[in-house]
DNA sequence: TCTAAAAATTGACAGCGTCCAGAATTGACC
DNA sequence: GGTCAATTCTGGACGCTGTCAATTTTTAGA
């Protein structure tokens, strides 16, 4: 769907930013705040700081953005493709990439004593070594 | 055991903001640096910013504390007691508990496809809603 | 007590994210 | 198409978390 239909579905106002942060988010996997706003800027000119955090939270509000915090790194976003995918995430250089959920369908969504939450989403976050880091230390 | 113990047990020196910072944490369930320093400064007096970090990284890497990094909060850190645990966190509040694992021992460990990374560790977070948010949105 | 090594303090700094007030743009209605 | 109100964008300032580097203090061991 193209961006500016999925704008108006959800009852928003289209502009030009909003559109070229969702390309944005759509052609890099996993991108943060910051690497969008200089897609963006070589996209349209220019955008604020404060757009690209407003424009990211209403589309992580909207559902059709995720957004991932790796510990150590800044948050980054991806499109929401409704896969309930988990991540690996290296502890030494921060490389992030995808892993299809382990069990079927959302194996881990069920806590054994839930507190009386009300969970909705359980976030799986593998840490360890990417392949090139291990090269490294192995040198 | 005794913090002076474990600290002489890791071969490391005995100092008073160790210890300090130690007992803290051990008696808060989750706490973040910033609440480790007030409740230290209470304690023994005084404690820089700095010597909280650096005990509390000389704690993770010893095993003894286990940090976690929750979506948009700052980190909280709690003893380490080798039960493999995970975490609920309210989406409003930010609020933490405790989960048992649900599935026996380390069920989320095995990633479907690894991409060649070397996996030391499987976090798992749950994101939800706790009780007393429910509880104001029904107002 | 003395010495070398380790740790604590101090001050400065950087990155990420948020708040605010004013200016500009958008969408809707006539 | 034109106008108005609401929404959004902009720009600057700010706060919090965390880190770095240099200096002073404390610890452990002889």
């Amino acid at each position: 769907m193209q961006p500016d239909q999925l704008l108006r579905e959800h009852g928003v106002h289209v502009t030009a930013q909003r559109i070229a942060v969702i390309n944005a988010v759509t052609t890099h996997k996993h991108v943060s705040a910051d690497v969008i706003a200089t897609t963006v800027r070589s996209d349209i000119g220019s955008i604020s700081r404060q757009s690209v955090y407003d424009t990211l939270t209403l589309l992580v509000t909207a559902g059709l953005v995720r957004k991932i915090q790796p510990v150590g790194s800044p948050a980054l976003f991806e499109r929401d493709m409704g896969d309930n995918h988990h991540h690996i995430i290296c502890r030494e250089c921060g490389h992030l990439a995808d892993v299809e959920c382990a069990v079927g369908s959302a194996p881990c969504l069920t806590a054994s004593d839930d507190h009386g939450f009300e969970i909705d989403e359980a976030d799986v976050a593998y840490l360890g070594r990417c392949p090139s880091c291990q090269k490294i230390s192995k040198i």
